[in-house]
DNA sequence: GCCAACGTTGGC
DNA sequence: GCCAACGTTGGC
């Protein structure tokens, strides 16, 4: 699966942060399905950036991955809010991937109007109480919204 | 800021 | 193994 959608709230990290840094370890997730997500992910896979929480949620650009997943430290130190102390580094529990920077949407596409999109109709996106914040992309999905991204 | 929806935890 | 309680996510 080349495609996926990754979840942020702009107030803590938004995709223009990620352009200032070019490229960012995704830390923090602690979902495991997300995570399982997250070990499927391989260096050179395309990713849209969505941004939530904010008035008009939606997709706002593209990353690439450029470091396959490998275990958080964030989870192994206690002054980090995303501590686990049941995870031990024998056996980590959490994994991320690191992304750089790839595009700004001149349009982002709001939530919105993926609702009213086929290509979406099957996706967890869109279902109601959905809190996923990695989910893979199926390749219409992907071009539907760059031939809409202009 | 509210709160519905969901995932996780822990008592039993 | 059930399920109530709790914490978090995310649209609104």
């Amino acid at each position: 699966m080349p495609y996926w959608l990754m979840k942020t709230e702009p107030d803590a990290f938004s995709l223009q942060d990620l352009q200032r840094r070019g490229q960012e370890p995704w830390d923090g997730i602690r979902n495991y399905q997300a995570r399982n997500f997250l070990r499927s992910m391989q260096t050179g896979d395309e990713v849209f950036i969505y941004h939530s929480r904010v008035p008009v949620p939606g997709i706002v650009g593209t990353a690439e991955v450029v470091c396959a997943a490998y275990p958080d430290p964030t989870q192994f130190d206690p002054q980090s809010k995303y501590y686990d102390p049941a995870s031990h580094p024998d056996r980590p529990r959490w994994d991320l991937v690191e992304v750089a920077y790839r595009r700004t949407f001149a349009h982002g596409i709001a939530l919105d109007i993926l609702r009213t999109v086929p290509e979406f109709s099957a996706s967890q996106l869109i279902r109601k109480g959905n809190r996923l914040s990695i989910l893979p992309i199926t390749s219409s999905q992907w071009q539907y919204v760059l031939q809409c991204a202009g």
